[in-house]
DNA sequence: ATTACTACGATCCGAGTAA
DNA sequence: TTTACTCGGATCGTAGTAA
């Protein structure tokens, strides 16, 4: 029995060696050990859950794996991680880079802002630090703190989407958290903090300073 | 359809690898949205493949994974990391230190000299840049270049050893590398970089000024 | 409470084969 | 050469249930 990790896999690997995104399902099927028929099978399936994207022809099939089809794979990788070796991620540092961000918007609406006193325990100041990580630390950190699911909300015919927001220690001072909204599925570069206070302020940073995140519990 | 894989991590996840633990097919079959009938099975297929050692009762199942067992997710692991790290790091950045480092030693011996320019095509500058970096984004980022094997020799009654080096291309203007000596086992923070030039005169540095480094081939 | 057997419908695999 | 369809046999998943 074939897993679509064992197919993905695999794929990811073929993807490496070679700089060209050929293959064919008759070399699939022999390096995984089961039919062409069934690797055939397993593509159309991966492709429709959207886990990769592909282009057969009869000279072989092109393919490239997704946004989703790359997280998935990192996903089974951080939790193999966090099994496999003793010392997890519990901190993180970042650049802090000057906000574009959405996250200004959210913490400016009453409706998150009282979910944030009541879950964090904390009303947060009505802006972001933004905040410049590498995406695989990012992962690993996230997946070692207790997620506190913030609720979404309807007004004026527009949907508030849930956010996800996770305690940390910001510079081994003050309390805060990152936050970041459901709906973005796609793995990022830059958080969000927010914490009770103006941190750029409160901390004297200025745009290209490193500052360290600790998670909580 | 549930792969052996994903019970098996499920198995680690609930034990972290300690030596032994307890768990009800119950507990796992809500974890994996499957029934607990089908838990109950792979669990005796698991322990028949050899995967892991078992012993049920009516208060649940206390089992362990054999080595076979953290091999199969080691194995899973080392693949994920290859694919994964690959796509991501061929860069890093650093900042500029300054240099208490045995790298200005070596690099002034005539014997290493050699080999740098016959191995790396260029003769070095008698001095390196010392660059703080992160240890894991380091890590990630040498295992992506070719490193080059600069041999060591023996010159009054003392030994000089192998030195790692590492191709790289500097603030994408110049040619240089990382140089790491074959002894040093333990992990580093800060590391040496060598060029034709003098690099901080060259490229207009000073203490603090990040640079970046891009893998070479 | 549990685990795990039996039975059977659902799903998967792969040989044959079309395009 | 390919990919990918059909379909029969094999295997899987789970409801019911015994221990």
């Amino acid at each position: 029995m074939i897993s679509d990790f064992d197919v993905l896999l695999k794929l990811a690997e073929e993807n490496n060696l070679k700089n060209k995104n050929t293959v064919t399902t008759i070399g699939l099927s022999k390096s995984l050990t089961v039919s062409q028929q069934t690797i055939s099978r397993k593509l159309i399936e991966l492709e429709k859950a959207g886990l990769i994207v592909r282009n057969s022809s009869y000279r072989g099939i092109t393919f490239s794996l997704t946004e989703d089809g790359t997280k998935f794979l990192n996903e089974k990788f951080i939790k193999l991680r966090n099994v496999l070796t003793k010392t997890t991620r519990n901190s993180i540092e970042g650049e802090i880079v000057s906000g574009l961000g959405e996250g200004k918007y959210y913490v400016s609406q009453k409706e998150y802002m009282l979910e944030f006193k009541k879950k964090l325990g904390f009303e947060p100041y009505a802006g972001t630090l933004n905040m410049n990580v590498n995406e695989m630390e990012l992962a690993e950190f996230l997946s070692n703190i207790q997620m506190v699911v913030i609720n979404g909300f309807k007004k004026s015919e527009r949907t508030y989407g849930e956010i996800y927001s996770y305690p940390v220690r910001i510079n081994k001072e003050l309390e805060g958290a990152i936050i970041i909204p459901k709906r973005t599925s796609h793995s990022r570069k830059i958080v969000e903090v927010i914490a009770p206070v103006f941190l750029r302020g409160t901390l004297k940073l200025t745009f290209g300073d490193t500052i360290e995140l600790i998670g909580k519990k």
